[in-house]
DNA sequence: CGGATCGAC
DNA sequence: CTATGTCGATCCG
């Protein structure tokens, strides 16, 4: 079966495997071609177990496939147009929250623990190499490709493909020591820079790149280390006399575009100069010194990606893999452009599986995904159809995952009050940060002036985490960063509660702090929590009431979601004072008063879903939320889709993940806000609601679509190129 | 909610 | 001679 993991991986670098060819070639070495490669790892495969398991996940997979296209054929025309238009109404909103404004980079080091390998034993250099063991191999080198040999292959398979291999053993230390070198230098271009393994990382560049445009040139200006130089570098240098760092590459492709670090500078350089190099200020002169400064400390090679965000910086830095670089410009078109024939295989997230489903569908490249949208949201979950959707547009994450670049912590790790607090302090900042850089013109936030322990009676910790998390990741924070990363590794909430209660006695006591009321900034000087609520509420109810939702006390899933706690000192908050009173000045500019929150401003549109039950008095412990654009967006095709095609198509979906992923739910009395329509909708279900947002988005569709019609034909599904919100 | 599945390294 | 890993996230029943 050529669908087997092996093969599978050996199709998808293909391309790779070819232009490791080329190279090879040069070398003199041989290799083997895709049909053998295939036919070896069959033969050496075929009655094992594994095999065995392979091919029955196979036929699961086929099965799923078979179901999908059962389902495909039930669905009628006018489903497909509805969803057609449904989808159409969110790939508009979409495109208006396209962020191109950010300088992503991903850094990839080449065939990492091989290169590592080779460099410290250069006997290894012009073999075929391998690193793991017999029985799983980590990564190979690029005469090792040329045989097929690939990461997660087991080594008695690659043995077979190529009867020279050399396998190393895995030495992590030494991996790691190299990539801590390497992360010394990426942390200069962006302190937050996000790891992903020992072997790869995202950099935010945006403000780097900024600041370098007013560098002079000395700060720009790197010496080449000859010492530290391979042998082939040094040859070139001294071959061609003047520094082409073409040269210092093993690849003959490295800087693709036909310059070179130096050509921009190298004609006025003079021969006595030759063992220095100057950097220009541009992003792709940053990642080219980015990477000659790496190769410069630690003999090794990278691949570079820049682009408005990771998902396309991810796959730029592919396409001139080994040693090379690419970058996508921070425009819409170049962006539809990269995307347009690119294979869905090669985009992070679509593995071996979707790539087959979606082949039976007839897709196979991102422009196809966008053709098929509508009637990819009728047949997969929302979470997959929507990633499909900001797949084939082009967007991807413009920030990173902050948190992770730590070593992952552990509430135990967290236990002093200090610690609390400059983690508080940190959200804090970071939260002002992500708030002013995407310019939200709705401020969110999330109280519990409560300090209960995190644990209460109602449940564990852990069994609302999950409700949490969601909460957190669709309205606090951009990311799931601050669940994944303060949740992770905490064993049970029995655990935690243990290690909660050693923290320094803060919950149990009752002393009371200065609070700092977050909506006015005052100074409250209070012993009893009470008293503080009710000075919030009031202030709330002053300014920002009208903007924001209530919700209800037994709303567990709210109750636990990461919180500005009470017995922040004011410290904790005075840094993110600042941060905060800007913001709310912004948003005050920007029309989100309550004056404006029920009104018909067309930018207003999405700034207030829900308002609360006016005379409803809040509890101690409540949590208030001003849902922010992105999560409301969510909104606006809230679970009935799910719900309705599982009636529709005999198809049961998951219940609990669609629902809790909407910020919000009708409670009973609540005044709805329709989110196209702006006007207020009484409600006592959801359902209903739904009926009115769905009339009115139809509505409002057909318009627009009628009035892009008059500009232009290419409004059906059939068309050739992507086509979104010009 | 927990086991199965997917995808990445 | 044998021999196909691990983890987190998400799906799905």
């Amino acid at each position: 079966m050529d669908n087997m993991k092996n093969v599978d991986n050996g199709s998808y670098n293909g391309g790779a495997l070819l232009r490791m060819g080329l190279n090879d070639n040069k070398a003199g070495m041989q290799g083997l071609d895709k049909e053998k490669i295939n036919k070896i790892i069959m033969e050496a495969s075929k009655g094992s177990k594994f095999y065995e398991n392979e091919l029955k996940k196979d036929q699961q997979v086929n099965q799923r496939i078979e179901k999908m296209m059962q389902l495909k054929e039930k669905i009628t025309q006018q489903q497909l147009l509805k969803a057609q238009l449904q989808v159409d109404k969110l790939v508009m909103e979409l495109e208006q929250s396209r962020n191109l404004s950010c300088t992503i980079v991903h850094i990839d080091m080449d065939a990492f623990y091989a290169a590592v390998e080779m460099r410290d034993n250069p006997e290894l250099k012009e073999r075929p190499i391998a690193v793991g063991s017999m029985s799983m191999l980590s990564t190979s080198n690029y005469h090792a490709r040329r045989f097929g040999v690939r990461a997660a292959m087991p080594g008695f398979i690659a043995k077979k493909l190529c009867p020279h291999l050399t396998i190393v053993p895995l030495n992590f230390e030494k991996y790691r020591k190299v990539s801590k070198e390497v992360k010394e230098i990426l942390a200069e271009y962006d302190p937050h820079f996000m790891p992903m393994g020992l072997d790869e990382a995202y950099l935010n560049v945006t403000e780097h790149l900024e600041e370098r445009l007013n560098w002079p040139e000395d700060k720009r200006r790197y010496f080449l280390n000859t010492e530290n130089t391979t042998e082939k570098n040094k040859e070139d240098i001294n071959i061609s006399g003047t520094l082409n760092i073409d040269g210092y590459s093993s690849s003959p492709e490295l800087f693709e575009d036909g310059t070179s670090v130096m050509d921009d500078h190298s004609g006025q350089r003079d021969q006595s100069l030759k063992n220095v190099v100057v950097f220009g200020t541009s992003a792709e002169e940053a990642v080219k010194e980015i990477r000659f400064r790496i190769e410069q400390k630690t003999q090794l090679t990278a691949s570079a990606g820049i682009a408005p965000n990771t998902m396309l910086a991810k796959m730029c830095s592919d396409r001139n893999k080994p040693n090379g670089q690419c970058r996508i410009s921070p425009e819409r078109q170049a962006v539809l452009d990269f995307i347009k024939d690119l294979p869905i295989r090669k985009v992070p997230g679509i593995g071996k599986v979707t790539e087959k489903m979606l082949k039976a569908l007839g897709i196979v490249t991102c422009s196809e995904l966008y053709q098929q949208r509508a009637l990819l949201s009728l047949l997969f979950s929302e979470a997959s159809w929507r990633s499909f959707l900001d797949i084939s547009l082009g967007l991807g994450s413009t920030h990173l995952e902050k948190y992770r670049i730590f070593r992952p912590l552990t509430f135990s790790e967290i236990n002093t009050a200090e610690d609390q607090y400059s983690l508080c302090r940190e959200l804090c900042r970071e939260l002002a940060q992500d708030l002013q850089k995407e310019g939200l013109k709705v401020f969110f936030i999330l109280f519990t002036f409560k300090r209960t322990p995190l644990s209460s009676s109602r449940g564990s910790f852990f069994d609302k985490k999950r409700a949490a998390r969601q909460l957190n990741c669709n309205n606090v924070f951009p990311s799931e960063s601050v669940g994944k990363q303060h949740f992770h590794g905490v064993k049970s909430s029995a655990n935690f509660v243990e290690e909660a209660n050693k923290v320094t006695g803060l919950q149990k006591s009752n002393v009371c702090e200065i609070f700092t009321c977050p909506v006015c900034f005052e100074e409250q000087s209070s012993s009893n929590l009470e008293e503080i609520n009710r000075h919030v509420d009031e202030c709330l109810a002053g300014s920002l009431v009208k903007e924001s939702v209530e919700i209800s006390k037994n709303d567990f899933s709210r109750e636990n979601t990461f919180s500005f706690l009470s017995h922040c000192k004011n410290e904790n908050i005075d840094d993110c004072k600042e941060n905060i009173t800007d913001q709310l000045a912004g948003t005050g500019q920007s029309g989100s008063t309550s004056e404006n929150s029920s009104g018909n401003g067309k930018d207003k549109k999405f700034t207030q879903i829900v308002s609360e039950k006016p005379h409803r008095e809040k509890q101690p412990g409540d949590l208030i939320d001003i849902p922010r654009n992105a999560s409301i967006k969510q909104c606006l095709f809230p679970k009935r889709n799910s719900q309705e095609n599982a009636e529709q198509f005999g198809r049961m979906d998951h219940t609990e993940e669609t629902s809790s992923s909407c910020s919000f739910e009708a409670k009973e009395d609540s005044v709805l806000v329709c989110p196209v329509c702006n006007s207020e909708q009484k409600t006592t279900s959801l359902m209903s609601f739904n009926r009115h947002v769905d009339v009115c988005l139809n509505k409002g569709l057909i318009q627009e679509l009628t009035e892009k019609g008059n500009r232009s034909a290419k409004t059906s599904d059939t068309e050739n190129s992507i086509r979104v919100g010009e």
